[in-house]
DNA sequence: ACCGCCTTTTAAACCGGTTCAAGTCCCGGT
DNA sequence: ACCGGGACTTGAACCGGTTTAAAAGGCGGT
């Protein structure tokens, strides 16, 4: 296997110096036309590709960016939102010919992940997910100077660029939907209180029932699992008035849930109705069909990837706000059953 | 911001030469104790971490290896395979400080996304799976120079290091148990037979009904998806003599399979058993919970990146085998039912 | 006092690009 | 014939590390 060649290979055959080479692979303007294609035909002789790390070093740019996931990483797997986002990213900075670095880490860990990742300089910026009350890193980039996105907080009280998706009216309308079918309790179950995003939709939830002059709700934490939506479910059933309706912070926690009421000798959703979150894949395949709120995470990935070039290259990005997710109305979801009181 | 500090500051703090500042980085022998240790400190004072870039460019290596997702974008956010692997990978990469590039593409793109890789020296190495029949990767890696390691293809004809999982015991296991229940028709739904673990985990069932000395039984394309799924299993039970059992290429499909006979009216276990493969984590929680196998995604994923990193430090490493998937019996397999012939 | 040898340290080249100040050429104007 | 200026090119420094060959220092032996 020969040494692959160097620019100063590419500059010899095409009879010219390096600095040149270099302006026509950097479309440079003032270099004839005459010049260019020699180099360039010089250069697709050789099979010659500028080296990445030649150039990140003389450049001071990594041309790559960062995503930290910082997850259990039992969680990791069970949410589809991940994928999706990436694809989105990868999808904007591919053209561009930049890469997507991936570290993943436990929560505890991971304020020196990031240190880390500014340290080495090996990625140009970073986005910021799943972010928590009182999370320390908005803060910490902005000490380190790495350019990051925060993706989905809506509150942005961190100075920093932000790309989010106001999750509050779907979940309103959700809600709605079962005021219209008559449900008069319905119950929530959240996922984890810390993530921003969790408390605003659970925050969203006990709004929408007192828009529609509802007492409060019962919320208990489902924690973005199976095992927590299970759980909580039962325990929501065992009360001596169990609700008629719950909505659910997740997919996830919501087909648990079908599945303990279910077992429970409810029907649903003559029995009880269930709104989950996510839409994923399997969710028109529960039976019954599960009423969800869907989003689009290719499209975060994508608005999130362009606010971070944007940043990286122009110090500063407007934020953006996403297109609310849709209520998708399936079939657990129907009237209040008639019972008991009144 | 203050220029962040460069090997030559920390020299000057120490009263040393770059050289040697260099040496104890990176532990080489032949530096006197004193030294090291006013090299530390004065890093640690400064503040100082090498650049990745500058470290990339003089030592040609990367420290880093990618992985390349070639799916079609929605499919990618319904297998909980990835997150769990790429866990496994980190988990063992992350180690020396290396990271992990991920690059999302089309089955098209792909061996133009393996050149680009290769070209940049990007990473130092790079993970083949999803190995597809014919599989052009192999060969181009090879051709490339550009270390590898191939997941989960047990016919190692590609000449490259492999870490495999051979599917075919729990297959067949999953077989015997129905046969051991009293099935006697027992069809498949099988995964993309373009992929060599699909088509492995279709010819294991196979093989398992003829050793039980059962005639062949009927096969149909699921394409690992919720709707293929659900259409097979449809086709299938629209048979004259509908099977008593099916055999899923993964839990997505099998989930969509179960809704779609519940809607036929079909009671599970009693009418129809299912058995998945994954364990996905709603399989403890659809209704009736499903039996399915269950592999080890991050261990596969931690020898992966061990047998990587062997082969991009050492030239080679050797194949490995991991542990077999087990059954995990659940409550979607029973006792075949009594009913028409016989 | 001199030598050889071992330990420790360093100067300088190198990795492969980018960039800027300083050329070189050529041409039209006077 | 000479000058100014625009269009192209290029030499050389620089990015921040690693590496090698050689120098410097210390020490016991004769």
């Amino acid at each position: 296997m020969a040494r692959r060649p160097t620019i100063a290979d590419v500059a010899q055959l095409a009879g010219v110096s390096r600095a040149t080479v270099s302006f026509v692979l950097n479309n440079r303007p003032g270099v004839a036309l005459a010049t260019q294609q020699r180099v360039r035909s010089a250069a697709e002789k050789l099979g010659w590709t500028p080296s990445r790390s030649a150039r990140a070093l003389s450049t001071g740019r990594a041309r790559a960016v960062g995503l930290v996931l910082t997850r259990e990483p039992d969680l990791i797997g069970t949410d589809p939102f991940y994928p999706a986002f990436m694809a989105g990213i990868e999808s904007v900075i591919s053209e561009t010919g930049d890469g997507l670095m991936l570290q993943m880490s436990r929560p505890g860990d991971e304020v020196e992940i990031y240190r880390r990742l500014a340290a080495d300089r090996r990625v140009d910026g970073v986005f910021l997910s799943d972010v928590r009350l009182d999370d320390p890193r908005p803060e910490l980039v902005t000490e380190l100077g790495l350019p990051a996105v925060v993706v989905g907080a809506v509150e942005s009280e961190t100075g920093l660029p932000t790309v989010n998706l106001d999750d509050r009216p779907v979940v309103r309308n959700a809600v709605r939907h079962l005021v219209e079918l008559g449900h008069r309790d319905i119950a929530y179950v959240a996922g984890p209180e810390e993530f921003v995003h969790a408390r605003r939709r659970r925050q969203a939830w006990a709004d929408a029932l007192a828009e529609a002059g509802l007492p409060p709700g019962t919320s208990l934490p489902g924690g973005f699992t199976a095992e927590g939506g299970a759980r909580a479910t039962r325990a929501l059933l065992d009360r001596p008035n169990p609700p008629t309706a719950i909505v659910y912070g997740n997919d996830l926690s919501a087909t648990a849930g079908m599945a303990v009421a279910q077992d429970a000798g409810l029907r649903l959703p003559d029995d009880l109705s269930v709104v989950g979150f996510d839409d994923v894949p399997l969710a028109s395949w529960t039976s019954p069909t599960l009423t969800t709120c869907r989003a689009n995470p290719v499209l975060w990935g994508r608005a999130a990837a362009q606010a971070l070039v944007e940043v990286i290259e122009r110090g500063t990005a407007t934020d953006v706000e996403l297109d609310p997710a849709t209520l998708v109305i399936r079939g657990s979801t129907g009237s209040v059953p008639v019972r008991g009181s009144r």
